[in-house]
This record gives structure tokens, sequence and C-alpha cells, in this order.
DNA sequence: CATGAATGAGGGTTCATTCAT
DNA sequence: AATGAATGAACCCTCATTCAT
């Protein structure tokens, strides 16, 4: 009768939920108060459940912190792959409009929940392995700007002599800047002239013609 | 003879001595093992000293993080302000050059000793007060790339309708890209590219003429 | 039709197998991983019902323990007793081969199962009641062996001056002896001679004539 | 100025003997409550002082009962290497008389401190490690009583067909079945006729002559 | 009646910090 | 001043047991 049962019984459909909800509860310790200095107790507690009911869905601390992260990476992932269309414009100005877009996608994700940079930093400092992902995961997102910047070549709106993987990555830095700054001043304002600026250097330069 | 031990006595030359080892031994701990998984003991350890020494010299575990991290800033800011003159040229090309210099400076110190982005990244998963502090960091560069652009903008070799904080903000974040990628592939070639990718941005950003 | 079923319902007949199967997993898993390294989960995976079902069929963990003891004394006495023949013999000749096919027997239970004497020795480390039962299991022999020894007096080819209960106890510890080397090494080789040796200690001793 | 220094400084000799007193400690712990439900909190209770302080010695709980159990079996041997002088004797007279010497020796260790025995099978159930470990200590006796055998058998007052090795393991097995028969019932006369009744069938067997 | 999800007491272990020597 | 022995709070994790479905 229920419209998704997905071929899960309805246990399972409750046990995935319990999971979903662990996993929710321990985004938000994370990243409130850092991975070190939250208990198992702290997760469970905050979900109302026992401690014990924890390790029933999860088999240790390090295993919870690895799939907090992966959803988070997911939903990052996502929301960048939903406006993700390199070859969906031909003019600059186009390409400019969308470049907009995309900023303020990612500038949303991230103000809507200011939890998400947090626990990015704190899960950097976890151990190495995390350190590795969090690298990996500034890195992921190379390639989706570099088909960009090999489209706008290829179309010919962008310079044809652009190095396009670090140069990528320059631009992804410069997101990642913002980011960071939006973490002190969430203002909508800073926000937008940073947009702005990263825009305004990314297609023409700081030089005076 | 030197000017910072005037007026101290040998013990307490000696004492400041041994805080700088501590520091020293400390620094080496939190990068190679970041900071939870490592202990007091293995500072002392590091050291030679009883760890019940350790407390005559710092308050606590925080405490001499704290130092860490001031002294590893005060690096930092040194090896910047070294380079640091604004107003030293007069022509895009000049400024293009130093420039160049000023990223390799930069890549320099952290090239030179891998350790330093490692212990910046486990000093923000620390706690709240300690990823402010590394907010921090990044914002206080801010100030220093934007003296650059402010004089360029007065001499005319850049645009005059900079939005010059964001655009210093902007150019840093770049920077602090390259410096993410350069930990997982240290490699000089790679270096030089995102370099070389970076100023080409920065300069005649990535639109066809 | 069979006598200890009569009487029974059909769900009061399956009750009972359960409960036998329950007992034969548990004494598997207590053989081969100890009491305290088996869980109950262990014992209801092995059979693979819910663990939950298990407490529908005994109280406890040291319940279930209880009686996996108790089923194991049984067969070990049912075993002995088969062969129990005190007044089967009257010559010395007739008793040592008696003898020799009682040791058999016992022989055969232990290598047989193997598991056997694990059990018994994981079982008294369990707590002080455990311990008595397994003192009392040796001790259960004493009459047994005793019996023997009485008959053998009586008939007069055992020599009239032994003390009987201690002696059976020393008979009985030598088996014992031979029970423990076994587990060690189960070579028939070695059980014959370790047999053989018991039996030429018990009947002549060890004094040259 | 102490008399016996040994080498060791103050400090040393004072953790020396604190790891004396957490070893015995732990000795009567895991021989009153058996070694799973002592908890080193118990140990330290014991002694008076903080549970952290027990780590400060020894590794973890499996480290304190390795040496518990050496130390046990120390004792043991020290105790029979006391009285160990196979060659001492050359009459079959004399030899009974030291056989008797022993075997007081071994039941007044065990009758000494009653917790003796009951370790041993609390700690044959640990897990397999410790099971092999107390099968070695049984098997060790194997060459001591062997070596008297030799003996008697070289000097002529025991039979020259004995097969040494069985029959010192049989011999073995009637004291270790004393054993048990003094955990039940420790009393001096039950000991004295088991000791008297295993001389009797050791030296003379069963049969009437 | 069977199940297994939930529970939390309990225990081993670590380590920052203190303080007597 | 230096030391390191002692401490116990804190935390992760297990598993016997209960009970709603």
């Amino acid at each position: 009768m229920t419209a998704v049962t997905d071929g899960l019984s309805r246990v399972e459909r409750r046990k995935a939920e319990t999971r979903r909800e662990i996993i929710d509860a321990a985004f938000t310790c994370f990243a409130e108060q850092g991975y070190h200095a939250t208990g198992i107790a702290d997760i469970a507690a905050r979900l109302g459940i026992g401690h014990g009911t924890f390790y029933r869905y999860f088999a240790n601390k390090r295993d919870i912190v690895e799939h907090v992260i992966t959803d988070l990476i997911d939903r990052i992932v996502a929301a960048l792959g939903a406006e993700n269309a390199p070859d969906a414009v031909s003019t600059l100005e186009a390409y400019r409009a969308q470049t907009e877009r995309i900023g303020n996608a990612l500038a949303q994700i991230f103000t809507e929940d200011p939890r998400m940079p947090q626990l990015l930093i704190s899960a950097a400092g976890i151990d190495d392995a995390m350190r590795e992902r969090m690298l990996e995961l500034f890195e992921m997102t190379t390639p989706l700007t570099a088909a960009y910047l090999e489209h706008g070549v290829r179309e010919g709106y962008l310079r044809a002599d652009l190095d396009i993987e670090p140069t990528a990555q320059s631009i992804n830095g410069m997101i990642l800047g913002s980011l960071l700054v939006g973490m002190r001043d969430p203002s909508p304002q800073r926000q937008a002239r940073l947009s702005a600026a990263i825009r305004a250097v990314m297609y023409d330069g700081i030089s005076r013609r």
C-alpha cells in the first residue's frame, strides 16, 4: 500500500531510519563539540537511546564518523552535481551566469548549515586517514571545475593557453577561501562581495587592461 | 649581549631556553601524531626530561598547544613580512616578479617543513577557540595582500575597480588551495604549475581576450 | 511409544527436543571457546534460533552451563556404569582384563570427544559452586572403583589389607592423570603405554620382588 | 648500610615490593573469586591503591595473572626441588621414607594455602594458553618422579621392567588425585590415609601375593 | 511462541594532572 | 628545580537480559 517501500520491510525501514538519525545526531555532536570531545554517550543521549544501542548500528566511534563524513561528502557532491552541466552554455556571458549559480548553490549548502564546514575542519584533525580524505575531497572538485574550463576552451570563450588542472585548483582555492571567510562572517553582503570578486579575478584578472 | 636576554639572570635564560625546547618538541609531536594522539609524556620523552617537569613550564596540554601555534603563526608572519614591500615596485612586470618571489617564499616555508600544514589542520580540530585562531590566521593575510593590491591600483597597473578586500581574500584562497594540493603532491613540478596558473588567473583571468 | 515421551503432548516433545539441541550447541560452544568467551548469541547462532528464544528454555547463562555439565556427568556415569559389574569376575587374571576394558571404555569417551575434558576444566573455573561439582564428579567415581576393590578382596585375589576408599581414590587419580596427559598427546601409543603402566603399578607395584 | 641492597636503589626496592604486593593481592583475588569475577579495581582496592597505579606495574589483566601463575609454579617447583635428591637413597626402605617426606612437603604447600589449588583450577579455565600451561605444569613433574624411578631401577630396588615415563605419570596422577580430594576434605587424617594408600599401591600393588 | 531490538551495568584501559621526595 | 609515582575521571566497548511485536 505504501508508495515507496522499495522492497524493504517495515523493520528494515525503521532500521535505516534509526541509522539516519544516529548519523544526524553524530553529525551535530561532532560539529558542535568536535570528534574527540564527543562521547558515544552524547550521541545516544541526543537521540534518547541507550548507548549500547549505538553499537547495534555502527561498529565503533571511528565507524560512525566515517559514515558522517561520507554522508556529508555525498551531500556536497550531490549539490555540486545538481548544477553540473559544463556543456550547457556557449558564451562567456552565459558561463559567468552559470558560475554565479554554482557559487550560490555551494554557498547555500554551507550557509544553510554552518556545522558543515566546522565538521570538515574537525574531521581533518582526527587522524592521518581522515586528513587524507579531506584533502581528497578538495581534489575531488578539481575535475568538476576542470570540465567547465575544458568546455569553455573548446567553445572558444576561454583562453586557449589555460593549464586546465592547476587552473581549476586555483579557482577551487578561491571558493575554499570564501568558505573560510564565510565561517567568521556569514553575512550575505560579505558573501556577495566575495562571490563577485572571485568572478572578477577569475574572468578578467586584476591587471589593468 | 643580545637585546632580548638583557636583564635576564642566568636562571631566567635557562628557563626560557627550556620553554623553547619544549615548544619545539611539542611542535614535532603534534605535527607528527596530531594533538590528541600526543601525550605529555611523549613531549617530555623526546626531550629527555621528566614529564612532571613539563608542568613547571606550561600550565597544561592546552597551554602548550597554544604556544606552539602562536609560535608557528609568528614564523609564518615573519616569513611573509620579510618579503613584504608592497610599494617597492611600480610596473606590472615588476609586480608579477614580486608575486612569484612571495609565492616561492611561502612555498618554501611549508615545503621545508611539511609538518607545518599538518599541524595547522590538526590544531583546527582541537576546539572552537583553536578553529577560530586558524580562521583568524587566514584572515590575517588579507591586509597583507590587500596592501599590494592597493599599491598597484594607486600606481595604475592594477584595475581601478578592484574591490580590494575580497579580491585579496580570493587570491589568498588560491594560495591556500595550492598548499592543500601540495600536501598530497609536494613535487616541485606540481607546485610550479600551480604557481604559474595562479599568476595567470590572477593577472589575466581566464577569459579569452 | 518410547517410555520417556509417554504422556507428553507433541508440543511438549518438541520443547524437550529444542532443549536438547540447545544443550548440545552450548556444550560445543563452551568446550571450544570456554564458558566466558561463549555468548548466548553464539549458542543461538549455532542452532539458527534467535537468542531471545534461548531464554524461553533456560533461565540464564549460568542455568545452561549447569545443564550442560549435568548432561556431561550423566554421560560419563552412564559410560562407567555400562561396564560396571564388580562381581562378574573371580580371578586376578579376569580382573586385570576387566580393568583394561573399563580403561578402554573411559579412554574412548574422552578420546572420541576431546572437548569433554576441555569443558570440564573450563567449567571448574566458572565459580565456586562449579568447582565443587567438578570435585564431586571426581569423588563420585570413588565408590565405583571401591566396589571392584571390595569384591576383589572378598574373592581373595586382592590384598586383604587394602584401605579401600583411599586406594580407590589413588587408582582414580592415575586415571585422571592419564586423561590430562592425553589432552596434550592423544596418540593411542601414549595412551596404551599409560594404560599398561597404570595396571602394572596398580596390580604389582613398583618394588622389585 | 642495609645488608641486602643487591645493587638496587631504594626506589627500585620499593617498586619491586609493590609488584610483589600486587601479585599477592591478585593471587588472593583470583583464588577467591576466580579470574573473570576479579576486576583490576578489586586488586587495587585490596591494596588500597588507585586502580590506575596497577597499570604502572603490569601491562594488563592477562599480564598479572601470568605473573601470578608463574610465581605460583615457581613456589611449587621450589618446594619440590628442595626435597629433590633421587640418588640420596639406596634401599627400598629408605626410598619409601623419602617418598613420604616428599608427599608431606607437597601436601603442606597446598594445605597451608588452600587458595593454591583453587587458583590452579581457576587459571586452567581462563583460555587455551592458560590451560596449556596448567597441563605443562603437570607434565613438568614427570621427569622429577622419573628421576627417582630411574635411580631405583639402577640401584636394583625397583622392578627392572618399569616403563619409566608413564609410570612416573601414573604416580603423579595419584598425587594429583590426593590434591583434589584434599580440596574437599583437607583433614590430616584423610591426607594421611591417602598418602599411605598411595605408597601401598605404588610399592606393592593391590594384588594378593 | 519466537524474535531481535534495546538496554545499561560493568570492566579494562588511558592519560592529564598532582605532589611528595 | 626536577622528577616520576600515584591517581581517578573519563571513555570505549561487550554482552546478558528484557520485552514489545
